[in-house]
DNA sequence: GGGACCAATATAGCGTCGCTATATTGGTAT
DNA sequence: ATACCAATATAGCGACGCTATATTGGTCCC
């Protein structure tokens, strides 16, 4: 492993560990066991080691979303999407909220975009089907919103009295929000 | 108008017009015109202030919803809070953003769980009338996570392509989170 | 093989940040 | 008047992000 993934992967575990917060050059220096300078050469900045590190983050989440399904039906495929989703963001609360405080600042995220293009892919398949209600940007961000509210719900447990969400309220956000794009067939929830 | 409320409203000034990232105790202080020390003997630390001005903001927020709403059906007062909350995020996207933030890194802001404690009281009047269907919590968590929601998709609209909201994914969400934690009776959504 | 070049890394230090030890002011109570 | 205390200022510390400069260690060309 050459020196610039030694930096990546100890930002990364910063990250996950102590939170956006405590993040620093100096630590992830020492953590690599590398100088200042050499941080600034293959990266740029503080800021450009974090991008890179949520980008890289967002990499590997989009591609075991990617991955992981391997459904004929979309709305499997959508479902499973949604899932991964918020099991990463509750597997790693302190650096789904780095990602998200960046998003909220503003920043462009490469593989967020990606993400979300993924995300309109297969809502577009879906409509490919007939089986969609509304719009496909209407439906994406129906279902993006909804997947970051339950993420939500895991990452500001402490707000809501230290308790994390119940599956029952994670399901019924999950199943709301697919049951509100799609047409109402008989078997509309294929579960 | 005294010290102390000068620096609150210099830090309310700089969040919202430049967001958290370029807050600093030099540049509130050198809007508010006074010197470091003023501003810890205040409010004891660049944290402190900042929480201040998040109570603040959180504190009006929460003054607005209180008074606004007058009705005697619970489930109005439930939808117009939701709608409150959602438009103050549209409104201060920036300010919205750093609150967020906050309670994202886990800090603990008393306004912010006052609000969600007056959320729990709103949701209590439905039960207490025998239209809620899931428990007091779990309704709690589904409005509070849908209003997130769509407030997320206000602050995030560089992600999603540059688009703001529709409202009627708006009111989708709104609706679906209303429709799931309220008993079917005929009149179910009162609109 | 011996320079020429260049990426990678180190040493050392600049400017700014959050924060504080200390001093000075100005009002208030005795 | 004196003592006291809250409020504000001066000045400076340590940690931060970052950089000017120097040194290393390969790789290519002749």
């Amino acid at each position: 492993m050459d020196t610039r993934d030694i930096l990546l992967n100890a930002a990364l575990k910063v990250l996950e560990e102590e939170g956006e917060a405590q993040f620093s050059t100096r630590k992830v220096c020492a953590i690599a066991n590398v100088t200042a300078p050499t941080l600034y050469h293959h990266y740029g900045s503080a800021d450009g080691l974090l991008s890179a590190a949520m980008a890289e983050a967002f990499g590997q989440f989009l591609e075991s979303k990617k991955s992981v399904v391997q459904s004929a039906d979309p709305v499997v495929v959508l479902r499973e999407g949604w899932n991964d989703y918020v099991r990463f963001a509750a597997a790693r609360p302190r650096l789904y909220a780095a990602m998200m405080s960046r998003v909220l600042d503003g920043a462009d995220i490469p593989a967020a975009e990606q993400a979300f293009a993924l995300l309109i892919a297969r809502i577009g398949a879906i409509a490919a089907k007939g089986r969609l209600r509304p719009t496909v940007a209407a439906a994406a961000d129906l279902m993006w919103a909804s997947a970051n509210a339950a993420s939500l719900l895991h990452v500001t447990a402490r707000l809501r009295k230290g308790a994390p969400p119940t599956s029952v309220v994670l399901e019924q956000i999950r199943e709301d929000a697919l049951r509100s794009i799609l047409k109402p067939t008989t078997k509309g929830r294929s579960r």
